[in-house]
DNA sequence: GATTTTTTCAAACAAATGATTTAAACAAAT
DNA sequence: ATTTGTTTAAATCATTTGTTTGAAAAAATC
């Protein structure tokens, strides 16, 4: 294991990653990965097991460190008691995206592409290891959502909180689409501003009806 | 060509769709849907030309009719130069699927999976026929959104068009999994009121910034 | 430097894939 | 009854799939 040479391993994991990013789970195939790597096909089963398990890795790397870090964000947001606000609450849920993209070596595109995969195609049901991490997110987030807008019922917030994730998935993972499909009208907003777009957009469905006594 | 006995080529479709709803594209095979329909594998290729084109067979069937059911529902709204409302226009966008579910022989649970999957997963890129359609679909409620809401800007509107486009997909696709993950704690509601929260969600993300001149 | 461990590689494996061929079965029309 | 066009069926094709093997190469350890 040199230095000047990426370790076959984490080489093998990248491409993996570009290539599911690109085309999604189902289409890539281990000769793809391998051909496209300059690495013999036995790597993948040596150094990952199987293909299920590589596969495995490609979605946890970076799902695992962004629940994390919303976990990390939503605690800081009710230190002392304080009860957060319906968009600070939304800002923990997004933002952690941005956060782990600026700490990996992907590209803003790939990565988004890549996590909207993961959110929206998961390879044979979610990693069994990645379960109790997910469930921890969904329950803080409800519990939070539900003291930022007390008028609001579990079921409501837990409908919404499903929306915002639609939102996002289909943002991360067809985020590029629009600029084709509408020959560039949309502009060109940079990640951060399309993700205020998203904020401003689910603030507004997470506390519609507020007061009018729907 | 009996009529005890449903034609072959109904037979593989609906089988496909079935499937598809199930597994997702990629992960249906030939023999998948063959054996399910208790047919030979060559009558696929005998009345489809191609696994490809059965899969753009599955996609066209619903998607199309439930594009001409939105113009034809934004037409009634606009009539007499009256100007929709968004949440007309929300409903125009989101009512054919139940318009078409009820026309269909599917269960309302498949046929959303269906067209979930045909949102999010299209096959090869969208089918070259259906691209026009979609186009206009996406022209005509653009103009008639940003009527509605003339404050906004154009990309502001193709940006929470995408949104919505989310909400819907993500719902359709991934409507059960609120059940399991929550263990009914969502609530059990029917197609109909589930399409009522999205309509309520997307208003109001729409509507978001009206007036505070953001 | 010799030995042990780790890693790479070409080759082969069985199973599954989409597609095609050829012949038989079938229905409808003459 | 015979012909015609359509539909089904079994068998086979060439690829591609994920995985395994066994020996060579490289790296690490003693």
């Amino acid at each position: 294991m040199q230095a000047h040479k990426k370790a076959t391993k984490t080489l093998i994991l990248e491409v993996a990653e570009r290539l599911v990013a690109e085309r999604g789970f189902e289409s890539v195939s281990l000769r793809d990965i391998t051909n496209s790597a300059n690495v013999n096909v036995a790597a993948v089963n040596y150094h990952f097991g199987s293909k299920d398990k590589l596969f495995e890795a490609v979605q946890c790397r970076y799902i695992e460190p962004i629940n994390e870090e919303r976990l990390r964000m939503l605690k800081g947001l009710t230190l002392d008691g304080r009860v957060a606000t319906v968009r600070e609450i939304l800002e923990a849920f997004m933002r952690p995206f941005l956060t782990v993209v600026q700490g990996s070596e992907m590209s803003e595109k790939l990565f988004f592409k890549l996590m909207g995969r993961c959110l929206m195609d998961p390879q044979g049901g979610l990693p069994q290891e990645m379960i109790p991490g997910i469930k921890k997110v969904a329950e803080n987030f409800t519990r939070a959502f539900l003291e930022a807008a007390p008028e609001l019922t579990t079921e409501c917030v837990l409908w919404r909180l499903h929306f915002t994730f639609g939102v996002m998935a289909q943002t991360l993972l067809h985020g590029d689409l629009l600029h084709s499909l509408t020959d560039g009208a949309c502009g060109d907003p940079d990640a951060e501003d399309q993700f205020q777009e998203m904020i401003d957009f689910c603030e507004a469905g997470f506390l519609s009806g507020k007061g009018v006594g729907k």
